[in-house]
Parts: C-alpha cells; sequence; structure tokens
DNA sequence: TCTTGAAGGACCC
DNA sequence: CGCCAGGGTCCTTCAAGA
C-alpha cells in the first residue's frame, strides 16, 4: 500500500531564517559532499539535522569538544606569535631540506590500487532484494546507520548518521538490518580475486582492499603482447621483493596498463559478486591511491599519475579533510586565518609553521602527505599484522542501577569470551569502557601477569579497576 | 635517559 | 516521545621504574 505518491527530495528554494543555533548547524554542516548528493537544498537538510539535534546531550558533547579543539588552536596560534625569527628561520630550512629530499627519492616504478566496494552494505542488500533498488535505502537501525543508497543520500541520508534524523529527512526511507556474515562472505570472494594479482593484498575493512600492482605488471608486460621490448632477460623473479629494477616500465606505461587491469578486476569483481561495482584509485604508492579511490565514485577509477606535477596538481586542489589521517581536529588545527578550511597546497606552503607547533613526527607526516609521499596507511606491515585487541560494546539507556549495569557487563564479558575462545585468542590487559549519559568516555583496565581469556577472568578484571575508581 | 603502563584522543570504516 | 554505533589502530602525555 504505498501511501505518497513519488515523493522528492526538497527542492532548491533557500530556507527561511531557522531558530536552530547556528553552532548547532556549524557542528553538523555537511564538511564534504558525497557521491549522490548534488542536487539537493543543503541549507534546507542542514536545518533539519539541526532541528533534531539541538537540544541532544550529543550536540551538548560536540559543543563542549568543538569549544576545547578552539582552545588548543587558539594556544596553538598563541605559541605561533611568540615563536622567535630564529627558530622559524630553522623550521623553514629544515622543512626545505626535507621537501629537497622527498622530491629526490619520488619513485616511479611502483604502482599501488585501492579499491572500493560502492556503498557495500546497501549494494549486497538491495542485491539481493531487487525490489528496493528504486528506493531509499538505509542499512542500520533506528540508532545509527552504516550505509546508505545513492537515492537515499538525495534526501539527505548518509552513513554514519542516526537513524531517526535519517527518518525524518527521507520518510519513505526502508531500513534494512545489517548481516555481516553476509558482507564478509562476498568481500571474501572478492578478495580471491585480489590475491591473484597481488598475493600480498591487505584489506582496510569488509569493502575496501589495497594492491601492490608492481610485480603482476611487470609480469604482464614480459608475458603480454607489449612486443618484449625492454625485457631484460634473465632476471630472477623468485626473491621478488616488490621492487624490482631493470624494468622500462614506469610512470605513465605503469599508471596505463595498470589502468586496464584494474579495470578487468573491477569486471571480475562485478561479475563474481552479481553485479555489485566498485571504486578504485591507482597512483605510486597506497595514499595516493587511496585520495584517487574517491574521484570516481562510483563504478569508475582514477590514476594520479607519477611525475611531481601530476602528483601536485592533483593534490594541490584538494581540502585537507581528504587527506587520510587528517580529522576534524587537524583540519581546524590548519585552517585558514579566516576560518575557512585550507587545501593541500596551503599544509605545504604553511609547513614550517607546523613544524613549530607539532611534534616532529605529526609535521613529518603532514609534510609528507600533503606531497604524497607517505606511504599511507596499509604499508606492508614486515610482518604478519597481529590484530592488538578484541572488544565488545553495547550503548544501552541510561542507568544507575548496579544490578543492572553489573548483569550488562556479565553479558558482555560472556560473549566477548565466546569470541575469544572461537578465536583462540587470550590478554593480559582488560580494559573497561565506559560511556556516560552525556556522552563522556571513560576507560579503565587491569592487567594481569599472564594472559586471560574466561568470562569470569574479564569480568573480575573488568570490574576490579570499577571499585578502586569511581 | 630510556622504557613501560595507563588514560585519553584522533581517526578510519 | 525519544532515538547519535561498534569494531579497530595509532599517537600523545604523564608518571613511575629500570
Amino acid at each position: 500500500m504505498p501511501r505518497s505518491p513519488s515523493p522528492s527530495p526538497p527542492a532548491g528554494q533557500p530556507s527561511t531564517a531557522s531558530d536552530a543555533g547556528d553552532a548547532v548547524k556549524a557542528i553538523y554542516v555537511f564538511a564534504n559532499e558525497k557521491g549522490g548528493m548534488t542536487d539537493i537544498n543543503r541549507g534546507k537538510i542542514n536545518e533539519i539535522i539541526a532541528q533534531l539535534s539541538q537540544s541532544s546531550a550529543y550536540t551538548a558533547k560536540l559543543l563542549k569538544s568543538d569549544r576545547r579543539v578552539d582552545e588548543t588552536v587558539a594556544l596553538l596560534q598563541q605559541k605561533l606569535q611568540r615563536s622567535d625569527e630564529g627558530a622559524r628561520r630553522s623550521a623553514a630550512a629544515v622543512v626545505a631540506r626535507q621537501v629537497a629530499a622527498l622530491e629526490a627519492s619520488r619513485r616511479a616504478d611502483r604502482c599501488c590500487a585501492v579499491i572500493d566496494f560502492d556503498m557495500f552494505y546497501a549494494a549486497v542488500e538491495i542485491r539481493d532484494r531487487p525490489e528496493l533498488a528504486d528506493k531509499p535505502v538505509a542499512v542500520g537501525g533506528i540508532g545509527m546507520i552504516s550505509t546508505a543508497n545513492y537515492v537515499a543520500r538525495r534526501w539527505g541520508v548518509r552513513s554514519a548518521m542516526p537513524g531517526f534524523i535519517g527518518q525524518a529527512l527521507c520518510r519513505q526511507l526502508v531500513f534494512v538490518r545489517p548481516d555481516f556474515a553476509k558482507y564478509t562472505a562476498v568481500a571474501e570472494v572478492a578478495r580471491a580475486i585480489f590475491r591473484e594479482y597481488d598475493p600480498k593484498m591487505t584489506a582496510g575493512s569488509l569493502d575496501e582492499a589495497y594492491l601492490d600492482l608492481t610485480d603482476h605488471l611487470h609480469k604482464r608486460a614480459r608475458d603480454g603482447g607489449g612486443g618484449g621490448a625492454g625485457d631484460d632477460s634473465g632476471d630472477c623473479d623468485g626473491g621478488g621483493e616488490g621492487e624490482r629494477r631493470g624494468t622500462a616500465l614506469t610512470g605513465e606505461a605503469l599508471g596505463e596498463l595498470a589502468g586496464e587491469v584494474v579495470g578487468e578486476i573491477r569486471a571480475r569483481v562485478k561479475e563474481a559478486t552479481r553485479g555489485l561495482t566498485t571504486s578504485a584509485g591507482i597512483g605510486p604508492n597506497f595514499l595516493l591511491a587511496k585520495i584517487a579511490a574517491d574521484v570516481r565514485k562510483p563504478d569508475g577509477q582514477f590514476c594520479t599519475g607519477w611525475s611531481r606535477e601530476a602528483v601536485l596538481s592533483f593534490l594541490a586542489p584538494l581540502p585537507v579533510r581528504k587527506v587520510p589521517g587528517v580529522g576534524r581536529v587537524m583540519e581546524k588545527a590548519r585552517a585558514r586565518k579566516d576560518g575557512a578550511a585550507s587545501a593541500v597546497c596551503e599544509l605545504l606552503s604553511r609547513a614550517a609553521e607546523a613544524r613549530l607547533l607539532f611534534t616532529p613526527g605529526s609535521a613529518d607526516s603532514l609534510l609528507r602527505k600533503s606531497l604524497g609521499w607517505e606511504e599511507g596507511g596499509r604499508e606492508e606491515a614486515a610482518g604478519e599484522a597481529l590484530q592488538k585487541g578484541i572488544s565488545c560494546e553495547r550503548t544501552f539507556r541510561p542507568t544507575g542501577d548496579e544490578a543492572e549495569l553489573g548483569e550488562t557487563l556479565r553479558r558482555l564479558c560472556a560473549s566477548l569470551a565466546e569470541e575469544m575462545a572461537a578465536r583462540q585468542l587470550r590478554g593480559r590487559t582488560v580494559t573497561l569502557k565506559m560511556k556516560t549519559s552525556d556522552f563522556d568516555l571513560l576507560t579503565r583496565d587491569s592487567s594481569a601477569a599472564r594472559p586471560v581469556g574466561a568470562a569470569e577472568e574479564l569480568q573480575a578484571r573488568a570490574v576490579m579497576p570499577l571499585t578502586v575508581a569511581d
């Protein structure tokens, strides 16, 4: 029984004056537009979100933490004012040296790709329920939406948005419960294909894969129809460590071949998953490939190029938030004098400042990233990357009832112990994480002499710091 | 002085 | 009416030990 006849997203009239506070709007304003959200009235959507959020404890927390960030930024500004000429000059000199060194070692012999499913969870669900295809769909619940399809995004519904707000933005929004077992199985199908191209491929998450295509491309150039030119005979690929010199395949030639290969991978994945599309980024390292993966979303691919000019002209105009690792706080800390967000080129032109303000490690990382250099995120990680921790958390209605809290803790410990037993894991440090009704996060931990894993042990350790603290 | 542990945060999907 | 996740990693800061 369809009730409302073909409703459409909010049209583009300017929204009238509102009572939602500007501060609230500033917090929830869309930092950047995700794909599929081009023709909507952002003002209207922001208005609805601000109205609904205005008086929530969650918003109060965000405003508070935002003020704290502002204070920190102000302190940084003062620090900059007070810095003397000498310090500034030497910071600039250090930066100049670093830039020169990085540029001198820019490589053109490696090719990385990041491949990402488009609206993964939602795509899987729609594939299995085709009648949802042209409806606005959100995977998640009233508490939180983890993925929205492109129809829903036209109303402003997006991932990481609480479900009730999604519903207010789009009354026809269809909610689908996530089914992680299903998504894991689909991801595994894709990963099997990825491994054919890079056996050491790593997964950033269920829907995201990092592939170093260098070896595969060389092999293909040698075996394939490339005419055999530039093929140094007698190279032993037994010790293949990803960096093979002596082959002429570099830069743009690498990129061209990579484009074909990635197209092939994506087609195979689409076929094997019965129609799921992916987007991909290709570049000289994972940082650039990752940023590039966002460019032609959905169902497309983009290659950054290898030369300094190509890389910098790609990066320079991007807002800093596009750089992996730069979040809300760093964006604010590096905002321009007028408060507007900086682009990557400003990160670069103000690199000496950053060196005075942040720890050397942070400043380095920022500089390398703004030159498109850092081997971002997933690098080969040397050994097999062991998982560092395992957790189980649940949000529930606020309560002060100790029996109830105790029971919740017991259940969490039981379910965590079960998971740990299934995976044959144990740990030495047990951390209890608590969220208060005003969204403050607290952690307390307790370390055992030897690794523990049983529910009772976890529970005892989790309760211990609670009784000691508050 | 260099490590280590604990607590808190920033960030990512 | 009221509803803002859950799984991680890595970094920084501070205090205490070795």
